[in-house]
DNA sequence: TTTT
DNA sequence: TTTT
């Protein structure tokens, strides 16, 4: 019994860094801001802005998508599940580190067209023999029967979940 | 074992409809928009945006913030739960309609600020002396205006966001 | 600015409708029950237990997952978003039917093991040489690139997006 | 334009740590375990289970509902927000730590009846006159203890429930 | 450190 | 390091 949900909604802070591994594997990741904004108490108390920054990793075929569309300043909603990892710096001790992984990741609109969850599988499934916008209309997410290709077998991607980052 | 949850971005149709009870019991409805946005498939078939309306429902002592901040046009954000109600009509057939119970209403920049869950219980918390903005900071959720009271200020719950714990 | 989320957790009411269309498309049906506990007030008014329907609707590749491991009784985990359509009844009279149009869906253990997003996507993702289990280890989820093919055209799911029920 | 949004279901790993304050703040921790169950990859490779900690803080009235009912083994619903703070450890070097800041905490059933996000505010808003459950009916959230004042009995906004509108 |  |  047990569920690890995360929904975000913010702006990338750098453009993505994106690495392949020889077993055909691909890992993406950028941070992300999320904001709350301040504001001043009835006792004069002002709260000031406050932004968190969020490791975004993003694995197998939404890794693609990422290093195609997702730029610094981008506006995006990321959904996804919470993972800690640990490993032991140059000291020897042991550090952690906290990353959502997405399984689904939306342009939102920078000020123009709205965006749903809907649309978002539609468009997305397309990018074939159709000419591709300047922006994707949409966004990405995980899954999908067919990724278990021969080229991309699953197991590949779940050794990368080993990976040290 | 179960659950039942509905988060929302979208924009208020009219202004909220509001009721007050003898019991002292007060009700407030408005619709909500959600908007897909249309698309082109790679066959050329254009596929339209689509508008989503939600007959949103407010309880308790959210019904005050809605009266008082929400209009027609308003960004909003709301969380709350799916119900369906049921009543006959004129020709007594059995009718159903189904609803969306806000446990959470926040506003969601028209534009400007950003915001975030976490804001939004504060600067909700006012309504005692402090100068009211023309519109509210944040936005409000089930429970809680008494949370500053003299005896429990909001500046101290916050001054406990810099503990090192 | 748009978003339209429902996450939702109980149980199927009956086995799933599942519909087939020359197109190729298809459509799977069904209602799912999330329930309230009951309580009593402090003046000793008793709120009793109260269950919600869902009309869940599934389209596309969920379609057989659906068709082949969810019944009667199974335990969900169902993420999706709200539409309502409308059509005419017997008597010419305009009706509304609030459905859930399911993204993504999971078992949510009867009683035995942990479910996760993460796991679900992963355990899904096989389904080929794999030996089948009685019951599937995870969900599923509406997505992946692939289901553009040929034989499955993306007109076609969007085509019964229209169809009245 | 943001949003940070936890949802956890799992079990709590120890009894709450809770701390009070000179300023009359109060703040409670425990860490709580999300697991993803573990598969057998088509290929044989087998993926075992993976357990996920999650270091949940508790603020201002959440704070004693947690320490008198949450203990080790509670099988939790947390809502909130991810935050990262960071100090200088003993050898000054920074050091990060990510949290839940939870908004709502509610039982999820160890077996039993279903809880659903209405009741739990419902059956929180007690804490007067009423004998006290060994465990409580529901859960809590941010804001809202004293809405059972005299003046707005939680029975009347139950009546409202039944209002047609 | 929890649960199944 | 992003956005407003």
């Amino acid at each position: 019994m047990s569920l690890n949900k995360v929904i975000l909604i913010g702006n990338v802070g750098k453009d993505p860094d994106v690495r392949y591994f020889d077993s055909g594997a691909a890992i993406a990741s950028f941070p992300l801001a999320t904001s709350e904004r301040g504001y001043t108490l009835a006792n004069g108390t002002v709260i000031p802005e406050r932004t968190e920054w969020h490791n975004i990793v993003v694995r197998r075929d939404l890794v693609s998508f990422v290093e195609k569309w997702v730029k610094k300043g981008s506006g995006l909603y990321v959904e996804g599940k919470i993972r800690t990892r640990n490993y032991d710096d140059q000291n020897g001790i042991k550090r952690y580190v906290t990353e959502i992984h997405a399984d689904r990741i939306e342009f939102y609109n920078n000020g123009s067209r709205p965006a749903d969850s809907s649309t978002t599988q539609a468009s997305t499934n397309t990018g074939n023999n159709m000419t591709q916008p300047v922006q994707p209309n949409t966004g990405y997410q995980q899954g999908g029967t067919t990724l278990q290709s021969p080229t991309a077998p699953f197991s590949e991607s779940n050794e990368a979940d080993d990976l040290p980052f």
